[in-house]
RNA sequence: GGCGACGUAGCCAAGGGGUUAAGGCAGGGGACUGCAAAUCCCCGAUCGCGGGUUCGAAUCCCGCCGUCGCCUCCA
């Protein structure tokens, strides 16, 4: 397939460098719950993995938690908590979601705070190298001492001085170098170290934790575009001064940003510009927000709106009601292939899921036709559900209904049936409404009543 | 100030030198239905504005307007 790499700013063909996928994803810090953002971007990683592993591909998938950081210790010193607290809290909550989202586990997920002597020995080896040098209790990465500097965000250290913001009293050599390892302060978590106590900066981790997990050269390293500068920049550089090799990720994926129509600004949680996210789960299902995420290209900046996801939750039910209900017995079937294969060409073309989301819409419209002339629909949904997966889509109905009242719904359709059949439609009709004010959807067919929880 | 994107029907959103400019949602008309629902059929855009290149531009170039991302924590 071909994919974008940030790296060459251009498409490539992808093949993995061994005999597996290596993919490392940026994931959360975990000071706070997650937005629909995050949902965005673990559900397009979801569906890369997905569909490379489609394609035959084993794809070994690692995923971080930031456990340990200024947004985190800050977080919890004003809720009087422990890091460690607050991180299982949010843990918990960021598998609960990606659950009810259909995301596929990573194989790890490691944490800075349970990876200190790597991220340590890194630290050492770059001090050793020279690329790295101590001040004022912290380390710092010396910028100027790795020439590739700025090559995966296209920037250039002497238009970084523009906007450098440079702060009173720190140490450092030059703007643009950037911690590694933080002194220890009083009252924050801290860990011995060669270099004196203290944490592990930002950046640092995910360098550590993705060679240690997978080791260079990752196949794909990715997160949201908001990440390619400086945090991913500087993996490339304290990577590769590191070990000395290159490249440290042969393709870097990033997808655009969320944002929120009257705040256009990306949604992020320290703007509180946010959707959260369990409240659009329990609002439109996983399957509407996987429809809303994937039927922009993933590369494009994404506009929230209540209508867009709406209209997902809709075009959701389509698919589910085109793959689901029962055709007829006649032939002929119809033929899922050419459908099949623009799905199959749309998402090796750089997964341009809303093409393929295409392919799907017009395979269940052939389906409703044929299911209308009585024809035999069974291999075409097949398909579709296959396909439909490749993509997370479960065609499940989201809406929650008490198992308890299924009999009660029955017998009311038996008694309405009944009037029905007298002609008393007046009072039919009345029982109708009713359950549809009571979150029932009564569909009367010439093979009887079928009904479903009413979505909204 | 530097770097990078975007602006397509009411809404979301593909496409990206010659195609009837995908698909979804909403809306209108029709079929089916006792009525609905579901489904099917039909209906809508010349592509921010102004120049230019070309036989031909929504697609390339230049300028302008508007919006956003990054340069600071960030999916």
């Amino acid at each position: 397939m071909r994919l974008y790499n940030t790296l060459s700013r251009r498409l490539e063909e992808f093949v993995p460098a061994g005999d597996e996928v290596r993919m490392y994803v940026c994931g959360p810090n975990l000071y706070a719950p997650c937005h629909l953002g995050h949902a965005m971007s673990y559900i397009i990683f979801d569906v890369l993995r997905r569909y490379l592993e489609f394609r035959g591909y084993r794809v070994r998938h690692v995923q971080n938690f930031t456990d340990i950081e200024d947004n985190i210790i800050l977080r919890a010193r004003a809720t009087g908590r422990t890091i460690q607290d607050l991180a299982e809290e949010h843990i918990d909550l960021f598998f609960r979601q990606m659950d009810a989202l259909g995301i596929q586990r990573a194989h790890h997920y490691p944490r800075p705070t349970q990876e200190i002597d790597a991220i340590v020995d890194m630290v050492r080896v770059l001090l050793e190298k020279g690329y790295a040098y101590q001040a004022g209790g912290d380390v710092y990465f010396r910028v100027l001492s790795f020439p590739d500097y700025g090559k995966l965000s296209g920037r250039d250290v002497d238009s970084l001085m523009a906007g450098a913001r440079v702060d009173p009293g720190e140490a450092k050599e030059h703007p643009a170098d950037f911690v590694l390892w933080k002194g220890a302060k009083e009252g924050e978590p801290s860990w011995d170290s060669p270099f004196g106590p203290g944490r592990p900066g930002w950046h640092i981790e995910c360098s550590a934790m993705s060679l240690k997990y997978l080791g260079q050269p990752l196949d794909i390293h990715g997160g949201g575009q908001d990440l390619i500068f400086p945090h991913h920049e500087n993996e490339v550089a304290q990577s590769e001064a590191y070990s000395g090799r290159k490249p440290f990720a042969r393709f870097w994926v990033h997808h655009g940003l969320l944002r929120l129509p009257d705040s256009p600004e990306k949604m992020t949680r320290h703007l509180g510009n946010l959707v959260p996210l369990d409240e659009a789960l329990d609002r439109f299902g996983p399957d509407a927000l996987r429809l809303f995420v994937l039927g922009s290209h993933y590369r494009s900046p994404l506009t929230y709106s209540e209508e867009a996801l709406a209209a997902a939750r809709a075009g959701a039910r389509r698919l589910r009601l085109a793959a689901t209900l029962e055709g007829g017995e006649r032939g002929p079937e119809v033929d899922p292939s050419p459908y099949r294969e623009r799905f199959l060409a749309a998402m090796d073309d750089d997964l341009a899921t809303p093409q393929a989301l295409a392919a799907l819409f017009d395979l269940a419209a052939e389906i409703n036709r044929a299911r209308d002339e009585g024809r035999r629909t069974a291999h075409a949904q097949a398909v579709l559900r296959e396909l439909a997966g490749v993509l997370g889509l479960t065609l499940r109905e989201p809406t929650p209904y008490r198992a308890d009242a299924v009999p009660f719904i029955e017998m009311l359709i038996e008694v309405r049936q009944e009037l029905r059949s007298q002609r008393l439609y007046a009072l039919a009709d009345s029982i109708r409404a009713r359950l549809l004010e009571l979150g029932i959807v009564l569909e009367d067919t010439p093979q009887g009543t079928r009904w479903r929880p009413r979505e909204d």
